[in-house]
DNA sequence: TTGTAGGCGTTATCAC
DNA sequence: GTGATAACGCCTACAA
């Protein structure tokens, strides 16, 4: 910038203005500083050093788990992206999609100490989770997904306790005592599975509606994973539980691809659903209607929008949204078998 | 840093150590700088400003077209950048989606000037976009997406010249002579129907595979288009294209997407494929195999892995890789009616 | 309409 | 092991 400033006999903030305030200049000077800048190929101004200059990068975050291909391969978070990048493109802003790589001791939240962003959104982890904490400290404004207690958060959710509740109150009606939840965990797909203790509840996404379920189902309620998010978790899950001694009469997966994994697996072991087991999801993705799956409709595209409007505007209103469930029996739920 | 460094009586360098290089100074040293800092809410070394000092900005960026939301609809992007985002994430990159925001006069590069990345690849645009020379002149390493002249240049491509002389060649040893290409441009889609003139193929994407036609088929080629690349585009075209006086006896979308919709738009109007009229799409996406349309294979994921190893690491070799193509003949094409 | 000056927050280098 | 210093490249009051 300083040598088109001295290959032209003026000032550098007369070249910044070039670029920035054409109005701050004449038309011929303007011409010709574009010109010189052109010739002595100066791109323009620095990407970083102008975000450095005046705080803001036109850019919002959006953090991953650590797989960020999971972006484009869930479809939960394929349609909830494509509702969010509708309404950031409006706005010229670009989106920042970062992985969380992450580490054995402490949470790894190095992209997003490292990311040159105006807001950030979470996706798929805990609300409470320390990425959120460090992006308020850099003064990047933060857009949950989740309902959060401060009363100055923006935020766009769903009654997650309360989509529990629909699901455990149609389990129970249909006389089901014995329910297994499929939850997810940060670790690899289609691992080893684990029960998970009740008290662990916390490490876990979707918290709340386990919660709802719980209050809602009378009987007892077995918590175990097999790893992320992925049909592969769903489906070993499943496969583990059908072995043991006593099977749950039906099996709840936190989302609806954990819920469709376990339904295919038990098409493949041959059991009828919902005769023998019942299957239940979490989401109404698109792939839940072509599989017949019962679960709890959101609307996933508007969350994203919603989402949307919040990062590009910190203005925009409200700022706390609430979003409506309803439950969509299919016919992956029946009566429990005595 | 500075307020930091005075609390503790020791330098800024010593703050910055302190992080990005804890063996240049003692442990117990660290961890009170540490200490302070939470105590200060110091959130650590801004994102902007060490970008500007260290040149690099652990992001690299993919333009799309003005529709950043095309990165999660349409069906080869998200198998692209699915293949590009799993290479990515193993070395804790972010991706920037970049927008194109159309505007009248120049085409508006605004968003590539102001993102702060390492490495940039552009998708579905013309492969002379000047944005690709916007990257370059800033120093922001290119990987392009088709054959570059520049001996230089990285990049991923397939022979699209040859992509489209194997359509040719299927069509005219079926006997097709009149021969309709529906190509994408940047207008909205499924908007009125163009005729475009040979001479205007160079604004067009894809221009590799229309020459490709050219050279192999023996009749006429009518190149129409209705907008941008989307199901709705493939439909009008074909819907006009029966409307003419002589329809032709096979349409060519220049992409799957762009068949899949003249496809579903015949259907509709009554003809049968490929008795009436034959359709043929290029990249076998998954719904190509669905809808048993014949078409090009290339290997998207792959396509998209292969861009994403030249974006992270610039060593990487090789550094111009050509995809293997091959025809995929499905019943979406027969013998011409005579 | 144009120029001046100060500072945005870091980090690499080199000296101590 | 620690500190001083000089860029990195730009923008924006404010003054002229």
């Amino acid at each position: 910038m300083k040598t088109v400033a001295a290959a032209l006999g003026v000032s550098p903030a007369t070249i910044s203005n070039a670029y920035n305030r054409p109005d701050q200049l004449s038309a011929e000077l303007r011409e010709r500083v574009l010109a010189t800048a052109a010739e002595l190929g100066y791109p323009g101004p620095d990407a970083a050093a102008r975000t450095l200059r005046v705080g803001r990068s036109d850019a919002i975050g959006v953090l991953l788990t650590e797989r960020l291909s999971y972006a484009f391969s869930d479809p939960f978070a394929v349609e909830f992206l494509s509702g969010l990048s509708e309404v950031v493109e409006q706005h010229g802003v670009s989106i920042l999609l970062m992985p969380l790589t992450l580490s054995e001791d402490e949470p790894d939240v190095r992209s997003v100490q490292r990311a040159s962003i105006d807001a950030l959104t979470i996706l798929s982890l805990p609300a409470d989770h320390p990425a959120g904490a460090v992006a308020k400290a850099r003064g990047i404004r933060l857009v949950s997904t989740d309902l959060v207690s401060d009363p100055d958060g923006s935020w766009v959710a769903i009654d997650d306790v309360q989509a529990g509740v629909i699901v455990g109150a149609h389990l129970a009606a249909l006389g089901h005592r014995d329910v297994a939840v499929v939850v997810d965990t940060l670790a690899p797909a289609g691992g080893d599975v684990v029960e998970l203790q009740p008290e662990s509840v916390t490490f876990v996404d979707y918290a709340g509606r386990l919660e709802g379920l719980r209050q809602s189902l009378p009987g007892s309620v077995h918590l175990i994973s097999a790893g992320h998010n992925a049909l592969a978790s769903g489906a070993a899950a499943a496969r583990w539980l059908m072995h043991q001694p006593e099977p749950p009469s039906a099996i709840v997966g936190l989302s609806d691809v954990l819920a469709l994994g376990a339904l295919s697996a038990l098409t493949d072991l041959g059991y009828a659903v919902p005769t023998d087991v019942s299957v239940c999801g979490f989401d109404d993705i698109a792939e839940a209607g072509q599989n017949d799956l019962t679960t709890v409709r959101q609307p996933i595209r508007e969350r994203g929008r919603a989402v949307g409007r919040l990062l590009v505007d910190p203005e925009a209103t409200p700022r706390q949204v609430l979003l409506p469930i309803s439950l969509v029996p299919r016919a992956s739920t029946g009566p429990a078998p005595h």
